[in-house]
RNA sequence: GUGGUUGUAGCUCAGUUGGUUAGAGCGUCGGUCUGUGGAUCCGAAGGUCGCCGGUUCGAGACCGGUCAGCCACCCCA
């Protein structure tokens, strides 16, 4: 036997009812982000290779061992979207959008990386994110930020954190690069081999490091404020003070680096317990030197991306499976005739009602179809055999108060109308 | 890419030191109940034991490989 074909790894296929917790997130994101003022974007799945390369950084772990990398018929390199920052910025520059002064997008859809699949990680994900563009000040990180914060608000998510730090610009992050390297540098050999990597590639990741050996070294590092240039750090207070007077806690963590290369000053994480060693959710921050390195003019911008897979695993961890209410009706009908009766009844019906009107068109005992009712949580049985069609009339059977009632079979509307007095 | 762990019915799992014909619960379907549901009881369907190879008289059990799930590292949402 040929083997089995399955999903490639790290993916997954969904089902009802969970693609109705979908569902309900994608709805309350879409509103949330029309409350803010923000636009959809959407744009291809795959792009050039070497917008990610340029845009995300080279020696980026996403670039250099996680993108679903494929040469098209043409030759041309082509790559799976490993995020949606680049594309973004992409699409505004091509078409000339930095033109007409701020933008405000958000996007709900899938990335790719090629990964070994754990708790909260696929190889394919889907993250809902924003990016404002065209304000240079605190006020767009503050605005960001509340909208991240305010859907895990509105989940009611009570172990949800929300940690914030600054990395710098141009003029103090290479300061702190080499305040970094002259910390380390004398105990290289102390160093897990992953840092002694770090060391060079990229320092400041080296803070983020889980290693026991590399703890004592980590604590005594200077601190990224300690070195912030008046401009950054004057950008950061107003940040904090901004997120007091909204009432969004936070906390200052010196360790937040995040592994892409754009960002400057102002970076954040949301993190939850709940989602095992993956525990970041969401991540964001400023990547003002982003859209000129892409080509654009000098625009500022700040956004940040959720992993709605991680996001589901917070609300569940938080509410459980919320059992179903009964809602909508169960059309039965009882033998040949009642059913070529029913048919265009239920038809007409799902017309009229603004909820589930379910039928099953077997021939089965009144029993099996009110088991199947039970089984679609409808609330309302209607009944259809020869005894109803011989009188002109249906049963209508509230299945919650068990009570039946005749309600003529004339109109479809008739049934609509008793199903709604019923309600 | 590295490490640990697990693959037996749709789901959750038993299966003795290797031994004839593969087990349970839940779920599904039917009956119990000629037309009134979530329960009870009875019955049925459903498996080349992830896949390939090896050891053996004999493999679901042992060995190797491979694929996949889960978890962790690296890193990230």
């Amino acid at each position: 036997m040929p083997s089995k074909i399955t999903a490639p790894r790290g993916t997954q296929d969904i089902f009802p009812p969970v693609t109705r917790a979908w569902l309900a997130l994608e709805t309350v994101i879409h509103d949330l982000a029309r409350r803010f003022g923000y636009g959809e974007i959407r744009t291809p799945m795959f792009e050039a290779t070497e917008l990610f390369v340029r845009g995300v950084g080279e020696t980026t772990d996403i670039v250099e061992k996680e993108m679903y990398t494929f040469l098209d018929k043409g030759e041309r390199s082509m790559t799976l979207r490993p995020e949606w920052t680049a594309p973004v910025m992409r699409a505004a520059l091509e078409h000339n959008l930095f033109s007409h002064g701020p933008q405000r997008l958000y996007y709900v859809g899938p990335i790719f990386r090629y990964e070994r699949p754990q708790k909260g990680r696929y190889r394919q994900s889907h993250q809902f994110g924003v990016e404002c563009t065209g304000f240079a000040g605190p006020e767009a990180d503050l605005e960001v930020i509340a909208l991240a914060w305010e859907l895990v608000r509105a989940h009611g998510i009570t172990d949800a954190e929300l940690n914030i730090n600054s990395i710098g610009d141009d003029v103090c992050r290479p300061k702190y690069r080499d305040a970094l390297l002259e910390h380390f540098r004398p105990h290289v050999h102390e160093l897990s081999a992953d840092s002694q990597r770090r060391l060079d590639r990229n320092p400041l990741r080296l803070l983020d490091s889980k290693d026991e050996r590399d703890r004592p070294f980590i604590e005594t590092a200077p601190s990224f404020e300690s070195v912030l240039c008046d401009a950054c750090r004057e950008h950061f207070d107003a940040l904090k003070a901004y997120l007091g007077e909204c009432n969004i806690p936070f906390v200052v963590n010196p360790q937040i680096v995040r592994g892409l290369d754009y960002y400057t000053r102002t970076v954040f994480e949301i993190t939850s317990s709940a989602l095992g060693a993956q525990s970041t959710v969401c991540g964001g921050g400023r990547y003002d030197g982003l859209v000129k390195s892409l080509g654009g003019p000098d625009v500022p911008a700040v956004g940040f991306a959720l992993g709605i897979e991680r996001f589901l695993m917070m609300i569940e961890a938080v509410h459980g499976e919320r059992a179903l209410p009964r809602s909508g009706v169960q059309a039965i009908a009882l033998g040949s005739q009642a059913r070529a009766a029913l048919v265009p009844v239920a038809v007409e019906l799902r017309r009229l009602l603004d909820a589930p009107v379910f039928m099953d068109y077997e021939d089965r005992k009144l029993l099996a179809h009110l088991k199947i009712a039970d089984r679609n949580h409808a609330r309302f049985a209607l009944v259809l055999g020869s005894d109803e069609l011989a009188g002109g009339h249906i049963v209508v059977r509230d299945l919650e108060t068990r009570e039946d009632r005749r309600v003529p079979l004339g109109r479809a509307a008739d049934v609509a109308a008793a199903l709604g007095e019923a309600r």
